[in-house]
DNA sequence: GCGATTTATGGGGTTACGTCA
DNA sequence: GATGACGTAACCCCATAAATC
């Protein structure tokens, strides 16, 4: 790598001290169009800077970003270096970074947003494995039920009719401890103690399939809501906080704790 | 030859300061 | 003396040219 001191237009124009001023200046302009003339007139123009120059810099740029006058002007006497050439040095520097930085929070991003999809993704198969569970119990406890109207049904014909007792709709009753069992279920997934503490009712049950339709519906919505490319949108990022979702917070208690 | 990187330029905007009516 | 308009210098960001690797 070759380098050298800068001996090229630069120079003359730092020389003159006049840097770029207000297109309104026209004495500034001409000046500059003799810089770039003069420029391009010298063909041994090489300008990169030595290492050590640039690991002067670099050192500099990472206390302080911006340099002031003073500063400028001590640290370009010390790198033999015109003071306008270690501000534009700085101007590209802090460009540099800046366009680094941008990629940094873009990938930072993309994978917030990745871990988001895969935990939505989860969440989506568990909710649909409590929903099968829900289902299940549900049957289980529906059937007693119509066993217990089709049993009353069979002693009101009793009265009319004697020739079918002991046929085929004889139906075993329930006893207290699958009662019981069935009860704790209900306390269990209704997300309570169950206060009253008492026997499953029918009613019970009809509030019970209500409630979870509801909440069913409130899943859904939720994931219709988040699971439809919303979340690329930078309308939601702006308010959308992913370190509570995949941060630490989430670790204390987490809503689907609620359910487990 | 070509793409990436570095150095430098130019345009446009902002701010601070001095001058003048 | 206070004030607003104006010019100038210095700096910034941004896009881009030119040189270099």
């Amino acid at each position: 790598m070759e380098y050298a001191t800068y001996s090229s237009a630069a120079e003359v124009c730092e020389g003159i001290e006049t840097p770029p001023a207000p297109a309104a200046s026209s004495s500034s302009i001409s000046s500059m169009m003799i810089c770039r003339k003069k420029k391009n007139n010298n063909s041994n123009n090489t300008r990169r800077f030595s290492d050590d120059q640039i690991k002067s810099l670099e050192s500099i740029f990472e206390t302080e970003s911006r340099l002031e006058p003073k500063k400028k002007l001590q640290l370009a006497r010390e790198l033999g270096l015109q003071p306008r050439q270690v501000a534009i040095w700085f101007q590209n520097k802090r460009a540099r970074w800046k366009s680094k930085q941008l990629e940094r929070d873009y990938t930072i991003l993309r994978n917030n947003y990745n871990n988001l999809a895969s935990r939505f993704e989860s969440l989506k198969k568990e909710k649909q494995a409590l929903l099968i569970q829900l289902q299940k119990l549900n049957d289980l406890i529906q059937k007693p039920s119509m066993e217990k109207k089709t049993q009353s049904m069979d002693s009101e014909s009793e009265n009319g009719d004697t020739s079918k007792s002991g046929s085929e709709l004889k139906v075993k009753p329930i006893s207290q401890s699958s009662m019981a069992a069935r009860s704790s279920e209900h306390a269990v997934l209704c997300g309570g103690g169950g206060g009253g503490g008492g026997a499953l009712s029918d009613d019970d049950t009809s509030i019970k399939v209500e409630y979870f339709g509801n909440l069913e519906d409130g899943l859904v919505n939720f994931a219709h809501d988040h699971g439809d490319g919303s979340l690329t949108s930078p309308e939601d990022w702006g308010h959308f906080d992913s370190d509570d979702l995949l941060g630490q917070s989430t670790s204390d208690y987490q809503w689907w704790d609620f359910w487990s």
